[in-house]
DNA sequence: GTCTATATGTAGATAGAC
DNA sequence: GTCTATCTACATATAGAC
């Protein structure tokens, strides 16, 4: 047992099947596709999980604070809103990093299915009242100007995640190579929550 | 011919083509939806455009200009960069507000293959380069902030399109209805133009 | 040009041997 | 549990009548 075992071939199809579905969609994902990438056959996957729509949900389901855990998470301990935006958008480009396709995926099938993965979203609710709370104490103080919770984590969101939902168009536009790209990504940790700041302070 | 023509058949499969290929992807469309929305048959589709790919092609190829040339226009005529910023902002929003779907299409479609949508792209080139020239000169005498133009270029289609692209996961974070969130979107005009300025104003 | 009917290809799912 | 072989369903594409 001191063996350093093999991942099992269920973990190992769910991770296969993780990175396909994100990587092409549900409706893009072939099973052959999964099959390949956990080095085993087509039936196999049915053996596991009954049919696609079942795989499709034994990856993403209840993923939620894995997912997303941590970038909530990096909101509810602040009690400084300046503090808490930098965490958050660097919590965000971190975990984005490492699954640069989930934002578009994320996107893509909310919008096939908003109801499917409504458990990937639902975790963050008490940090999401927390943060409202902050800008809410942030505004009483005349910390920041007079601003609505809502449309600021709209805009923290949407600073943080489109660089990598329209990577190939800022690549594209800007004429840009992959390391410059990076490059931009990683300076974002900073340059994001300074412009944010910089238009809510007081 | 002074009676109103119908509109032409080949007319009819490019508009309906392209609803359905927004709504659900290259992969996620189905000729058969094509055919019905369109009001015709499915071989008459293989008529018009031989298969699918260049059917979607026929859609999308030389488009741009009516996609995108309004958006990249309202760049153009400034002078002022903050002027500039507000004219591109609600030019972009409206935009989308006619084609909800759009921002999540493309960046759909650019990620599985880069070089589908190029042409979609391009057309903003001297519009690009116009607005960096505003961006130096705005700097140069002193009424903002030193900023990357680029940086600046996407932080506003990120805070433009972003709504968009994630309007269920908006909907359902921020408990909106269909009202709340078309209310969002509008003021999102003058507030996202007001957000980007007081954070780049010297 | 437009249709009905059909062929072809591909992907999801099952049967059954090992 | 894992494989090969096969079935079924569906989507794209074509043939051919009108």
């Amino acid at each position: 047992m001191a063996r350093v075992k093999e991942a099992s071939t269920e973990k190992r199809i769910l991770d296969a099947a993780r990175r396909v579905f994100i990587r092409k969609g549900m409706a893009g994902a072939r099973m052959q596709e999964v099959a390949d990438e956990a080095g085993i056959n087509k039936a196999l996957l049915h053996y596991y999980f009954r049919d696609k729509q079942r795989l499709f949900e034994g990856v993403f389901k209840g993923g939620a604070e894995q997912q997303f855990g941590c970038i909530w998470g990096a909101l509810k301990d602040r009690t400084d809103l300046f503090d808490a935006i930098t965490a958050f958008v660097s919590a965000f480009i971190d975990r984005m990093v490492e699954d640069p396709l989930l934002p578009l995926f994320i996107a893509q099938e909310m919008n096939r299915d908003p109801e499917g993965l409504r458990a990937f979203i639902d975790r963050g609710h008490m940090s999401r009242q927390h943060f409202a709370r902050l800008v809410e104490e942030a505004r009483v103080r005349g910390a920041i100007i007079d601003v609505d919770a809502r449309d600021l984590l709209v805009n923290m969101m949407a600073l943080s995640a489109h660089p990598f939902i329209a990577r190939p168009m800022i690549l594209h536009i800007h004429g840009m190579n992959e390391a410059a790209y990076h490059r931009m990504i990683l300076e974002r940790k900073r340059t994001v929550p300074d412009f944010i700041i910089r238009s809510i302070r007081a």
